[in-house]
DNA sequence: AAACTACATTATAATAATTCTAAACTATTG
DNA sequence: CAATAGTTTAGAATTATTATAATGTAGTTT
């Protein structure tokens, strides 16, 4: 997604008519320097904080799945009880702090190119992501 | 979880009530030769196929996530959309055919020990899954 | 072995997240 | 400025999961 943007003209690029809501997540979600995570929650916060006007909950799902359908939002399921989007939609691998909740992107540095032996017949692979789950270290302590 | 096992005296030891439906759980869960994934409705569809008694839905989550606290199951995230357990406990990668939804374990020597340079202070690593995504290889087609 | 107690099971109600519906609205096209 | 196809909306419906509270049972005590 560009930087400072004419949203009206990317969602038309994808085929998405550019209405006054999408436009309004689009800022929310692409005005950042960095890309971030949020859950379907945090996001109707964010409007009903950051914007004067309501935005329906049937539309802020419908287009946080339009988006997705476009390549312009990553599903990250990683808590079963939580569905967390991501706004890098490249793949790209996690940490996941269990005491906080809180999704946290790797580095293409921090961890080597992972090789898979195994091929399965007739299948391509399709993305190869690692999930690290942390937690506070308690043995650490003095 | 043993192979011919003794379920009643597994329960006791991690202070679970050998119930008459902790019992069939075991048994359907523990078993097979080789572990398995499943979901709640596929567990419960087992229970009314291979069992001639009911078991309350309130029981068959009850039961499940007493399993998981006590390290007998663990749950598996990979799509938002369905929650995963898994009969193997331990760490380990896997698969995700997009095209059937199926789950399939990697083995050990499929997957190059992963070797994370970036250390978060104050937190320590409890584990490092893979997931590869993939799906039917259309350009194969000849 | 009867009684006791803590825990477990059950049917059902409640909750939460997500999707559906159908009417009203709006961006685009001609 | 129609006409049209796609969009938003409030609210209903659906689904998955958890809570409730009455009943039942396993393990323990007498
Ligand atoms: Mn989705
Ligand atoms: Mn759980
Ligand atoms: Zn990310
Ligand atoms: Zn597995």
């Amino acid at each position: 997604m560009p930087k400072n943007c004419n949203f009206i003209e990317k969602l038309r690029e994808v085929g998405l008519r550019p209405t006054k809501q999408r436009i309004k997540m689009c800022e929310l979600l692409y005005s950042r320097e960095k890309t971030f995570h949020f859950t379907i929650n945090d996001l109707v916060k964010m409007i009903s904080e950051q914007m004067n006007e309501k935005i329906s909950l049937a539309t802020v799902y419908n287009t946080v799945h339009a988006f997705e359908k476009k390549g312009y939002l990553k599903e990250i399921s990683i808590d079963s009880h939580k569905s967390y989007f991501d706004t890098n939609t490249s793949a790209h691998h996690h940490f996941f702090d269990e005491d906080t909740h809180e999704l946290i992107d790797c580095e293409e540095s921090d961890i080597d190119k992972i090789n898979i032996r195994k091929n399965i017949t007739g299948k391509k692979i399709n993305s190869v992501e690692v999930l690290v789950r942390i937690a506070s270290d308690n043995q650490n302590q003095k």
